[in-house]
DNA sequence: CAGCATCCTCTGTGATACTG
DNA sequence: CAGTATCACAGAGGATGCTG
């Protein structure tokens, strides 16, 4: 769950920014997302896309995003389990929004990382 | 201190956006960069606009702020004691970022805050 | 394959009090 | 005015093992 920040009315202007940090904050939920960008992924195929998340982070982050709309999680009926990630109409919007992040990030953290 | 995410070699593609992300989380960050795009302030007028921020808060915030070269802190070494917060030009390059942020927000949170 | 259950650590955030 | 110093805590994040 992202951390709750403030309450609308400590926030008048700055709020709507903070309430969108709140739901692609969260350790991986760039990545995630940028991955369901592509294309829909079934859990281990994006497990095997971020290397170093751990099954029970991996589980969270997505029941995060499904919780806040931002992606589908399709369940099929079959042995062995078959689960598919994909992004909501929600989530698709939020494209551009990543994308400018990723641009700054592009442009001027080359070798400023904290 | 932001989160430290993923080393480079995890995120591939994903990278950049949890870098601009690191920058600006913080549960103030947002909010206090907001403000300052309007104008320089001075520590309590900051305060003034953050009603719910604690000193010690409004002070950690600024602090990586300026670490990470958003914001200039200047010093007018008077009594009583003025300190003046600003963007630095790489602060200020992050306006569309937050506009993009901002612009989702108000957008698509309308109803639906986690 | 796609999880869940436990246990644990760390750090972001907050409350409160004091100071040059 | 603009801080610093302590103390405290919830929850984010992680390691490991088990399961339908």
């Amino acid at each position: 769950m992202p951390r709750i920040r403030h309450k609308s009315f400590e926030c008048n202007a700055g709020c709507p920014v903070e309430g969108t940090l709140n739901l692609i904050d969260g350790k991986w939920k760039g990545v995630i997302l940028y991955h369901l960008f592509e294309k829909t992924l079934r859990f281990n195929e994006l497990r095997r896309r971020l290397p170093d998340i751990t099954q029970r982070m991996l589980t969270k982050q997505l029941r995060e995003l499904e919780k806040n709309n931002l992606i589908i999680r399709t369940v099929y009926p079959v042995i062995p389990p078959k689960v598919e990630y994909s992004l909501s109409e929600l989530g698709r919007s939020l494209e551009p929004v990543i994308a400018a992040l990723k641009t700054w990030g592009d442009r001027y953290l080359s070798s400023n990382e904290v």
